[in-house]
RNA sequence: GGGCGAAUAGCUCAGUUGGUUAGAGCAUCCGGUUUACACCCGGGAGGUCGGGGGUUCGAGUCCCUCUUCGCCCACCA
């Protein structure tokens, strides 16, 4: 057959001299991309619209296989609901923003971040970049730099993607650091301020020294850390008051001790004081059910600030602050004035500039020169807060920060938020256990201020008074129209650029916005909140939010509160959850770990249909081991498909039945067995569609393609010698294959669009993943026999090759006799398909059936003499 | 310590509201040059459903309890 090849080629191609699944995934994607198959019809109302908040991978890092399956999972429902009718609204986002992408261009060019620099238009970064000696550059030059980078890593990514199949309308894609994404967030918080939903406050916030950023509740990591108990004497009036405490070195900066107000030891201490030893600095004994009385010596020394508890103890005994940390991590100078004697003043200056850990050594050596340590320290693992990236327990420091209102502090706004969640469809529906607990669970609003370089600036300025002291009370905001803004480079409304720093002019405010602060409003970045009034009305609440388990604190969560305050609603119908993909022995996938599966690796040895095939096989919510030796079963689905395929559809001198489009018509469909066939096939679509509705993409692959193996390997054998008759018995086996075939491909689409594509190709107009999704198909709603038959058939020709291989003959061999024993109604049934069960069991001699009052059907065979 | 989930064949997993003899794929074993497919086809073996107790005519399924594993959270005196 030839076809004239043109850009919109939608004239069947014809049946392949030999089809392979090479070069597939080249092809399609090639021509998909040229018909803007999956590209996205703005026309269509917000009824007809199947929205879905793509999460944009981190482009800095690297993609795994993990990544491939819940893509894959997202693909899955995106091109079933395309076939059932809705535009897909399938967007790409890359998160380019953050810290990850600051430590990879930092490592790649070898430079780092320092603002005081100014900037260098025709900057080249060093040609061999030591990552020992980085290079210092100004703000704007790194963020070119990291501009620089991400496009190339975006470029890899989306090849990726299109290689694996993903229907996603490659013209809408956005990143979260581009001007759309930059003025989305600036605007958001902006209105959050508006509402008083965003402020700004001096409290002590965790801190992580090596970048040195605040950190926030959401991106803590708890995690064991080696230490010792350090037994210390107070000195009180009559004897002395011994603690024991992990961090000696915060001695300084002691506020209190602190013990149960049940606690019999400690009672008659309350109300008075003691002097801390080293730093003879008067101590109040006070009494706070926080305390525990099992924990170290039941009473604690609580300090400005050693954890989460001193910061809890401050406040609400509204203790002194007596902060010795600084930003840096190490002892600061200008503090510790609360300490009057002389001697003490001494002992301060010695630890004065010191990290924490060369502070704790000099303290203990202190305490044991005074005898103030009582007997040695015992070594003990403990568990310490870690910023999920950095590997330095993270401080308590006090400092000035923006916060964003997440119900941590008030207890409506929690429960309002809960609410959403319960608004949200959960797939599956377990999940949604880990939103509300980790909502229950908050202990303060999110703190959305870091002190990084690369990222969305807050849009505001601070006013400069006669002193040259910033106003923080008063910031000046940016107008919207303004938006994006760089504070650093633009000048506040009403002033000059020349009074930047000036007394009686501004300073920008440093910061940029935590990358979730921007990752939160993905549906509105998506959707053109403010920018595309009319897409926005085409897709938002969007339909789904496909993420990992991992992020639902973080990404899931903070997306809820946003739209919560910006607009009333949940941000998404549906929450569809994957689970990870974990290495043979259970644990997760990391980099770290070594354990890493490469993606293009599979891919090119498997196809994409295969791995997808794999993917689709982990349900929902799921953990599932990698094993490759799964891609192989996925990949023998696609050949099992063009092959059956070719069979139908090829013509007799390729060895086919011929059959083509021009058989698509039910009325042929003549033979009980065939109409049987097609009953049966209309209950899989049910199931499959029930299904995918449910987004169980996995139980409707199982069902599908059970029945496609029972097609190829029962009925294609029981109809195969009448298919090639030109008679009614043949018209109808080919009506019936290739109404079958058409159904099938369609059901399988979503799981294997290559191969299921290119078969469409060969007989059919258009792309399948345009095409109809079977479930109120009339060819199959016209058959009318029972799916029994099918099955009685099938049963009795599986008896057939079980005798012969039991006797270990050929299938070829002749069965002289077949005796069929069973229930009436089945071998009625059975009675109309003789012939075929004759035809593919080679049956020569007699086929007799006999009714017994029995419930299942049983065979005698007797086979010729070999 | 709190929450969520899991435990079924050697491995990976199905098993709807309790109901015949607990299923599939992979692996294994035995057979087959079969004109769609050797990247194939046919067949077999393999399980006291984690332990114990209870409800029921009947429990893999419901209830209680114990054990083990995974994940999330909390845990710095």
């Amino acid at each position: 057959m030839t076809t004239v090849q043109n850009k919109t080629q939608t004239s069947p191609l014809g049946v392949p001299e030999k089809p392979v699944l090479e070069g597939l995934e080249a092809t399609w994607t090639a021509r998909w991309a040229e018909q803007g198959t999956y590209t996205f019809d703005r026309t269509k109302t917000r009824d007809e619209v199947f929205s879905i908040d793509t999460p944009p991978p981190t482009v800095s890092g690297s993609l795994h296989v993990g990544h491939v399956f819940s893509y894959t999972h997202t693909d899955l429902i995106a091109r079933y609901q395309r076939m059932r009718g809705k535009e897909v609204f399938y967007p790409m986002g890359w998160d380019d923003n953050g810290l990850p992408t600051e430590r990879r261009v930092q490592n790649y060019f070898g430079v780092r971040c320092d603002p005081s620099l100014p900037y260098e238009p025709d900057y080249t970064p060093p040609a061999e970049p030591d990552p020992k000696r980085q290079v210092p550059v100004s703000r704007q030059n790194f963020i070119e730099l990291c501009n620089k980078l991400v496009i190339e890593d975006e470029k890899v990514f989306e090849q990726l993607w299109r290689t694996l199949g993903l229907s996603v309308d490659w013209t809408q894609t956005y990143t979260t650091i581009g001007d759309e994404s930059r003025i989305v967030a600036q605007r958001a918080f902006l209105r959050n301020v508006a509402r008083g939903e965003a402020y700004q406050q001096d409290a002590p916030t965790l801190w992580d020294v090596t970048d040195q950023t605040a950190v926030a509740q959401a991106e803590l990591e708890a995690r064991e850390y080696p230490g010792a108990y350090h037994r210390v004497a107070f000195h009180g009036a009559d004897a002395p008051v011994f603690i024991e405490t992990t961090r000696p070195e915060l001695l300084a900066a002691c506020v209190a001790l602190i013990a149960h107000p049940e606690d019999d030891r400690y009672k008659a201490l309350f109300g008075t004081t003691v002097r801390s030893p080293l730093y003879d600095v008067e101590i109040p004994v006070v009494a706070h059910p926080a305390a525990e009385m099992d924990k170290g010596a039941g009473i604690a020394m609580c300090c400005t600030f050693g954890d989460l508890t001193d910061v809890i103890w401050w406040r609400e005994l509204q203790l002194p602050n007596r902060t010795i940390i600084g930003r840096d991590g190490r002892i600061l100078a200008d503090a510790g004035d609360w300490i009057t004697g002389a001697q003490g003043k001494e002992r301060y200056a010695e630890i004065v500039g010191k990290t924490t850990f060369t502070a704790r050594e000099l303290t203990v050596a202190a305490l044991r020169e005074t005898g103030d340590l009582d007997g040695e320290p015992k070594p003990t693992q403990r568990m310490a807060n870690f910023y999920e990236r950095g590997d330095k327990p993270l401080e308590i420091v006090s400092t000035r920060q923006w916060y964003i209102t997440n119900g941590g502090r008030d207890a409506d706004l929690r429960q309002a938020l809960v609410a959403r969640g319960d608004e949200i469809n959960w797939v599956p529906k377990y999940m949604q256990s880990r939103l509300t607990n980790w909502i229950d669970g908050l202990n303060g609003d999110w703190l959305v201020s870091r002190q990084r370089f690369f990222g969305v600036a807050f849009p505001v300025w601070y006013r400069l008074d006669a002193n040259g002291e910033p106003e923080y009370d008063s910031p000046i905001l940016a107008d919207e129209a303004s938006l994006p803004v760089d504070p650093a480079a633009q000048a506040p409304p009403g002033f000059e650029e020349s009074q930047r720093g000036e007394a009686g002019g501004f300073i920008a405010d440093p910061d940029v916005l935590d990358t979730w602060a921007t990752s939160s409003l993905s549906p509105q970045i998506a959707c053109g909140w403010e920018s595309d009034n009319d897409l926005f009305e085409r897709t938002f609440p969007m339909d789904m939010r496909p993420q990992a388990h991992d992020i639902i604190r973080t990404w899931l969560f903070s997306t809820v509160v946003r739209s919560h305050l910006e607009h009333g609603v949940a941000p998404w119908r549906n929450a569809a959850i994957s689970g990870f993909v974990v290495d043979p022995d259970r644990k997760k996938m990391s980099k770290s770990k070594g354990n890493v599966v490469v993606p293009d690796e599979i891919l090119s040895s498997y196809g994409a249909d295969a791995v997808r095939w794999r993917a689709a096989g982990a349900r929902p919510g799921t953990d599932s081991p990698f094993d490759e030796t799964q891609m192989k079963v996925g990949r023998r689905l696609a050949m099992k498909v063009l092959n059956a395929s070719k069979f139908v559809l090829a013509p007799e001198e390729q060895y086919g039945l011929g059959a083509d489009a021009a058989y698509l018509d039910a009325s042929l469909v003549s033979e009980p067995l065939d109409q049987a066939m097609l009953q049966r096939l209309r209950l899989v679509v049910d199931e499959a569609t029930a299904r995918f509705e449910e987004m169980d993409y996995a139980t409707a692959l199982e069902v599908t393609e059970k029945f496609f193996w029972e097609f190829c390997d029962d009925y294609l054998e029981l109809v195969k010698e009448r298919s090639r008759g030109d008679d009614a018995g043949g018209k109808s086996a080919k009506a019936a294959f290739v109404l079958a075939l058409s159904v099938q491909l369609r059901l399988l689409a979503p799981f294997l669009p290559y191969v299921t594509e290119e078969v469409w190709s060969w007989w059919q107009e258009g792309s399948i993943h345009r095409s109809t999704w079977p479930v109120n198909d009339t060819d199959l709603t016209t058959a009318s026999h029972d799916a029994a038959l099918l099955a009685a058939a099938a049963t009795v020709l599986a008896s057939i090759r079980g005798a012969k291989s039991t006797a270990k003959v050929s299938q070829k061999t002749e069965a002289t006799l077949v005796t069929v024993r069973g229930p009436q109604d089945q071998l009625d049934a059975l009675e109309h398909a003789l012939n075929d069960v004759r035809a593919a069991g080679k049956v020569t001699g007699e086929l007799t059936l006999v009714p017994e009052t029995v419930e299942h059907i049983a065979v005698e065979v007797v086979l010729a003499e070999a």
